[in-house]
Formats: structure tokens, sequence, C-alpha cells
DNA sequence: CCTTGTTCAACTGTTGAACAATATCCGGTC
DNA sequence: GACCGGATATTGTTCAACAGTTGAACAAGG
């Protein structure tokens, strides 16, 4: 996998924007131009838009969708704070690239979590139920044989299992942590072969949970994520 | 406790910007304005020298410190997207009031990643003589009478802890706890009454750490922090 | 008395232009 | 090929301007 230096350019794109301001003003009051561009771009990072270590120009990127350096400016800030962009003085921004002890921090901080969460899980039925659907949504997803979208599954089911302490904190952690990994699997040569083996796996964690085994769950959680990593790391080293 | 609602007036301060980017500028190259803004910023409001609830102008904040509007606005989203601002469009940013439900979730996140932390602990001293240091810290301060750095101390204390389970992720986010948790402080009547109770407690879980019973300190330390968010409940509920 | 416009001042959201500061590239020199 | 100075491109920062909103004061009407 090389590693993209150069950086993006492309013509105008207004329209993308303002139909992604559009789906967020699904609720409330219109949406803000930051909080728009800072949705979008954050979208195209994790989706892979740009692969890793690539320039965002101020300029072009601002002439591209309209709007201001001024407000791309403040989107951008914010993906910075986020860890999805890196920031270097005078020298612009660049999409984060995820190394070998990137990974490491990101899954030591996962174990933490996670497995504290399953240990500590009140018998919540509603947050098992999610639990389960993610499983469900990857198996879906695994007999359609789209599996990117097996891995937006098994995000999801992590996710799910990091709600089950109850703490918006460590959520909006995991949330992170999640997008941060996301980045670092795009250079999966073979999703499918990363990706299957996790669909049983995690089906009998959440099995286990609705037995109400924790011990039993967590010690298959954390083996999970230790195999992960293991894998991932292979896959970035290269 | 009266919830501060008016919004900061004062005259010019731009030598107290120039102070702190000058303390900014230690190591590296000159920080830029934005980021030494936030870091200002940030300081300001845990040392609570604006009280919850007030408006933040942008004009008057912008004026007062000689930057412009733009370097302001980057800075104080910065500091919302860290929930020591928050923000609302059209309205402007107010300093963050931490209510009982906060204080909820942000002990919820606590238990969690400390208790963890001392259950996962790596036999490292390194690591152990932070926590112990940060104990003399808050004993010396005592000593001294200076009741606010002992609950400084206290914070240093319990980010000492989290550090125990290697995770920057982790550290990070305790940091921010702690930094949310700080703005509830502010409104304790005594702090002494509140705070010199966990001197020896905090001693007490060192000792234990240091002797390697693991089980034991984190089952002290769960008790300490459900001691101190029952006080605070108390104390921001009134 | 309460509710419903109306008006106005203050502030935020956003943009464009301009200039300073710095990094990067490029050609010349040894 | 390594080192140096200047041209060029980007970023950092400010100022000025204007459209949109909010909040409050106030008038009109039931």
């Amino acid at each position: 996998m090389t590693i993209e230096q150069g950086s993006y350019e492309s013509p105008i794109d207004r329209s993308v924007f303002d139909q992604f301001a559009a789906r967020l003003a699904g609720d409330l009051p219109r949406p803000t131009v930051v909080e728009t561009m800072t949705a979008l771009l954050r979208q195209e990072i994790i989706d892979g838009a740009y692969g890793p270590g690539t320039r965002l120009p101020e300029e072009s990127l601002s002439k591209r969708f309209r709007i201001s350096r001024h407000s791309l400016r403040e989107a951008m800030r914010l993906l910075v704070h986020e860890r999805l962009l890196v920031h270097e003085t005078h020298r612009g921004v660049r999409v984060r690239t995820v190394d070998v002890h990137d990974l490491g921090e990101i899954f030591a901080a996962r174990r933490v979590v996670e497995c504290a969460a399953v240990e500590r899980a009140s018998d919540d039925g509603a947050a098992l139920a999610v639990v389960r659907a993610a499983v469900r949504e990857g198996q879906q997803a695994a007999e359609a044989g789209v599996w990117a979208t097996v891995g937006t599954a098994d995000l999801h089911f992590h996710q799910a299992i990091t709600a089950l302490a109850g703490s918006s904190h460590l959520d909006e952690l995991m949330r992170r942590l999640l997008a941060e990994l996301r980045l670092a699997l795009h250079v999966l040569a073979d999703p499918r072969r990363f990706h299957e083996p996790y669909l049983e796996r995690n089906d009998e964690i959440a099995t286990l949970l609705e037995r109400g085994d924790r011990t039993a769950a967590a010690s298959a959680l954390r083996t999970c994520l230790d195999d992960a990593e293991r894998q991932l790391t292979a896959a970035v080293a290269a």
C-alpha cells in the first residue's frame, strides 16, 4: 500500500455541500456552514475518499465547496481535534495516517473500555437488543456480499458493546477510536478475509451476554480484540 | 450559589495574552494566536474566572485581547468541543454549567476507567511514583493550608491513577473529565471540608498499589468515587 | 391582563480582500 | 553533489462589511 502524498483537487462541488446540509437539516433549524462542512469532511475522510497523508489545501477545498477559507478552517480545526486530520503550522493539514504505534494505543484503550463495559453491564434489555441488531446487520451484509458494510456493522457492534456501560463519555470516546480505526481499515487488501470470521465470533459474544455470562463474554471479546490487533498491525506494517 | 448570567467585560489585556504566549513558547516555535488563546481561555475557565453560565461575547473578548474575531471564534469552537463551553447558534457561547446529571455521567465514566486502570495496572514503578508524588503534593499543600492546591493535587492523583492503564487515549479522556469536574468544584462552599479527608484515603490507595494489592486498591478507589459523587451532587443541587 | 405583532439594537454567521510569516521549490555557485 | 539565496505558494491573521437571528422594549388588540 503506497501512501498518498498528493493533494486533492476537484472542480466545484457546491451541490454536494447543499445536499449534505439538507440531510443534516432533517431535524432542527438550518445547519451552519461550519457544521455542515465538518460533517461532510468527516464522512468523506472515514469513507476513505482521501488516502492517508493527503494534503487538504485551504484554497482549493474552499473553492470546491464555495465556502470561505474561514469556515473551512474552523471545520478542519475540529477534525484535527478529533484526530482525523493532523495539522502542522504553516504546512497545512493532512489526512491522518494511522501507524502501528497508533494501533497499539487504540486497542489498548478499546480493551479497557469494552471489557469493562461487558463485565459491568447492567441487565439492560434494550442495550442488549442493540448489540444483537448489530450482529444481524453484519450477517445480512455478508449474505449480500457487501464486505464494506460488514466492516461498518462490526464497528456498530463494538459501539453497542461500549454502550452497555451506560456512559455517554465512553460512548463518545469509542466513537472517536473507531473512526480513527476506520482510517486504518482502508489498507486492508482483502476485507472479506478479515471481517468474515468475526461474524460468528460477535454472534457468540452476543449470545453469552444474553445468557448473562459476562465473564465468558469478556474473555471472548478480549480474544477478538487481540486477534484483530494482530491482523491489523500486520496489514499496516506491510 | 447564584448562577452568573451576565457577560464578562474588561479593558484591554493584550499583555496577559502575550505573557501567556511566551509561557507556551517555552519549547517550540512561537505559538499560534489560536493556540495561545485556546490555552489561555481554557486556563481562565477552569480557574473559575467566569462563573458558570457567563456569556462570552465575541466582540468584547476579541477587543480585550486585541485579536481578531476569527481567531477567537476558532479558539472558542475548540473549547466547545472540549465541553468547557456550550454554543447555541446565533446566541453565542457560555461557560458550561455542570448539573447533577452531568456529574452522574462524569463519575460513571471515571469509575469504569479508573478502576480498570487500577485492576489492570502493570508493575510500572515509574507510573506508581507519579501516583505517590501526587499524594505528597496534596499533603504538602494541606500543610501550607492552600486548599485550592489540594484540590488540584487530587485531580493529579486521579490522572496518575488513570495513567496506570498506559493508554494515551484514556489519559486524554480523563484530562477532559477532570477539567469538566473542576467547573463543578467551584461551587464548593468549604473546599477544606471536602478535600481534607481524601488526603489520607489517596495515601492508602497509593500504599495498596505499592504493595501490589490491586483488588483492595480498586475497592477503596471505588468507595472514594462514590463518596465524592454523593458530596458533589449534594453541593451542586443546592 | 394577557397575548400578539412591530420595531430596534446587539450579536452572530459568513464572506472577501489584504498583508504578514513561513515553508518549499529552484537555479546558481563552489 | 552539497550549500545558499531568492521567487513562489500556502498558511496565519486581521479588518471591514453585510445578512440573519435573537431578545427586549413597546404598541395594538382581544
